[in-house]
RNA sequence: GCCCCCGUAGUUCAGGUGGAUAGAACAACGGAUUUCUAAUCCGUGGGUCGCAGGUUCGAGUCCUGCCGGGGGCGCCA
């Protein structure tokens, strides 16, 4: 499993809502078949059991396959064979599923089942809303009870411009949120803005100096200023000096003391520069008007580039979403002396800490630290804080973290101090699930960390403007009739979608390796690929439109039968429960899995099944119903990433 | 030293709660009625699933120990 998974195992996720019975889900239908037979053919055997219904790995055994029967066997006392057969001889699945009997059974009790083509008609209605079923949207119901999902995403610094650190705390987070959305849940976003603490102090005080100097105006200003000034700063400040260090400390004397005079002297001005630098932190702190109206236009200059970056990203994270941890700065000092006088919290070494070293407050070795011996709070406070607020005034069942996994030490203590502190209680009742989405790291191809040549952090403006530039390389290329801004708006969404299918299509927590040449080929696996099915299935309504020959698609009736409209239909029928289980586990990549399996389906589909030329008008209808409903889900599920679609390309 | 994560084809990666012969993509090679968009489809070759034990009808998946890589470990965020 993932690392950095919240609290102890109890407070895990709720099971899903059960199935209905107007489902159209085949593996919800036929595991509910199973379980009945089960009981007329086990009466005897105690206890729940699961039927162990899935598809079939491989569609010439069976389009389904129940796997309950060794398991049974030897719970029963019978051979699993015999097992099997039992099940078998008390299965009613006349309705969906082609006869089974004794061949139906394989290997050690294996039962394969094959849907009836006729069956999977209805249950594609049922899925499309159109059988019925009422509040049904591709599938996803709305669920029984909402929930209230935090999910803290993106984690911008101050005075930073964004860069490849940011890209998949922005991209997974928005993606995690869309797709608990898309299950109807209540979704905020937090963008933890790392606007407070001395580097913060140290830049306003720089910008401040470089103002009165007349160098910069406060309104002109931009984030790439910023960014040297941080940077300036950061140096200026710096007191560290091996060479320093090691004269002192050995006692080396007044000969090397002047040998080594320069460096004296600049440790001697930058510690003055960081004294005036925790001077301004108090002016900052105590918000001292001028200080502050500094340190807000920082802040909006920040927020504003951080904005127009993620809506480039097509990664809906805007100023309202801002949760700095400056908003929490005045919560701190009461937040720790609660904890001290609860007893939560204690005293070691002048420092206040939380435990969690015994079993029931989780078993970590490393206690939490939440005030320094200076009195100054920590990153661990502000996220105390968080957690209480999100949970206990936001009203969040669910707290999700997308931050790198490097954290995972850091939420785990976290997680449990809050647990200890009791901040984890749902106002109406309950225990709020907190969750460390973590991720790896993007790498070059060399397999270190992905930087520019020169070895800085490369700015996601220039990762976005590279894809971009080569997508519009490939548009041109391929479909160079288009008008310019037509181009241009394919350009962008298909290098979008590129970056992003190949962040989230990999296990989250693991690294991956970042290639724009592999990216962007646009070949196989890749983002591209997915607009491009989407685009055929459009393709094709439009030019049934145009020919005059699309019916009103609410009146045609969907029919299966060839193997590739079978196995289109039976990949549709798959999106729902994929979603839930992607938003439960926060792994995006299940859902981009599947929708390159729908893709796949769809392009064997449009392959082998013509649409304006079938045999009949009839089937014509049927499958440009159907091209319509996979159209309609690959949108669907495209946009639950958050990756852009396009009408034509 | 302790803790966490990772190790699957030449390369990049998938492989819910243990299930049949471990799957894609890229790269290589060979095909597809001159097309509803070929950014596609089909086929061929390519694997001691890091190693060794264990659990059981069955292990890439669970347990233990190693090896290799990465990350983290109270006064930074």
């Amino acid at each position: 499993m993932s690392g950095g998974e919240a609290g102890r195992a109890g407070s895990y996720d709720e099971p899903m809502p059960e199935p209905e019975a107007n489902s159209f889900d085949p593996v919800e239908i036929l595991s509910s078949r199973v379980s009945s037979a089960i009981a007329r053919a086990f009466p005897g055997v105690e206890g729940a059991l699961d039927p162990m219904v899935t598809a079939s790995k491989q569609a010439s055994l069976g389009d389904f396959q129940c796997n309950a029967a060794m398991a049974l066997g030897k719970r029963a006392g019978v051979s699993p064979r015999e097992a099997a057969a039992r099940i078998v001889g008390a299965l009613e699945v006349g309705d969906v599923c082609e006869p089974v009997g004794e061949g139906s059974i394989a290997g050690p009790g294996f039962i394969n089942l094959r849907l009836r083509a006729e069956a999977l008609g209805g249950l594609l209605s049922a899925f499309d809303g159109s059988g019925g079923a009422a509040g049904v949207s591709l599938g996803v119901r709305a669920p029984a009870a909402s929930e209230t999902v935090v999910v803290d995403l993106c984690g911008v610094n101050l005075a930073k411009e964004m860069h490849v650190g940011h890209l998949r705390a922005t991209i997974i987070g928005d993606a995690v949120a869309r797709m608990y959305a898309r299950l109807g849940h209540r979704v905020i976003r937090q963008n933890h803005l790392g606007d407070w603490g001395l580097p913060i102090a140290m830049v306003t005080g720089k910008l401040m100096e470089e103002v009165e100097a007349g160098r910069v105006t406060l309104g002109g200003v931009t984030l790439a200023d910023m960014g040297r000034l941080y940077k300036a700063a950061q140096r200026e400040c710096d007191t560290r000096s091996p060479a320093v260090e090691a004269i002192v400390r050995w006692g080396m004397g007044p000969k090397a003391e002047a040998e080594w005079e320069d460096e004296f002297e600049r440790v001697r001005e930058n510690g003055e520069r960081l004294a005036k630098a925790k001077r301004t932190l108090v002016k900052l702190q105590s918000h001292d008007p001028e200080v502050e109206s500094v340190w807000r236009r920082i802040v909006d200059v920040t927020i504003a580039a951080c904005v127009s970056v993620c809506a480039r990203l097509n990664a809906e994270v805007l100023p309202e979403h801002t949760a700095g941890e400056s908003s929490y700065a005045d919560e701190l000092g009461p937040l720790v002396e609660g904890l001290l006088s609860r007893g939560i919290a204690e005293v070691d070494e002048g420092a206040v800490i939380v435990r969690l070293d015994r079993e029931e407050w989780g078993g970590i070795a490393e206690p939490c630290l939440i005030r320094k011996r200076d009195g100054g709070y920590l990153y661990a406070t502000t996220d105390l804080a968080a957690i209480r607020r999100r949970v206990g005034q936001m009203g969040a069942g669910r707290v999700i973290y997308c931050v790198d996994a490097r954290q995972s030490l850091h939420f785990r203590q976290v997680f449990a101090a809050c647990e200890r502190a009791g901040f984890t209680a749902v106002p109406g009742g309950g225990r709020a699930v907190l969750r460390h989405a973590a991720f790896g790291m993007v790498l070059g191809e060399d397999g270190k960390p992905f930087k520019t040549r020169s070895g800085e952090n490369v700015r996601l403006a220039d990762l976005i403007d590279e894809a971009e530039a080569r997508a519009f390389a490939k548009v041109t290329e391929l479909a160079g009739g288009l008008s310019e801004s037509e181009r241009r708006e394919i350009a962008w969404a298909t290098g979008v979608a590129a970056i992003k299918y190949t962040d989230l299509s990999s296990d989250r927590v693991k690294d991956y390796v970042f290639s724009f040449d592999r990216m962007v080929s646009f070949e196989g696996n890749t983002g591209p690929y997915l607009l491009y099915a989407l685009v055929r299935t459009r393709s094709i309504a439009r030019k049934a439109s145009e020919a005059g020959v699309m019916p009103d698609l609410s009146g045609v009736a969907y029919s299966a039968s060839e193997p590739a409209e079978k196995a289109l239909a039976l990949s549709i029928l798959r999106y729902p429960g994929v979603l839930r289980g992607a938003a439960e586990a926060c792994e995006p990549h299940r859902v981009c899995q599947y929708l390159y399996d729908l893709a796949g389906a769809f392009a064997r589909f449009f392959d082998q099944c013509p649409v304006l030329k079938a045999p009949t008008e009839e089937v014509r209808a049927s499958r440009l119903k159907l091209c319509d409903l996979a159209g309609r889900v690959l949108a669907d599920g495209l946009e639950t990433l958050g990756i852009p679609t396009v009408e034509r390309m």
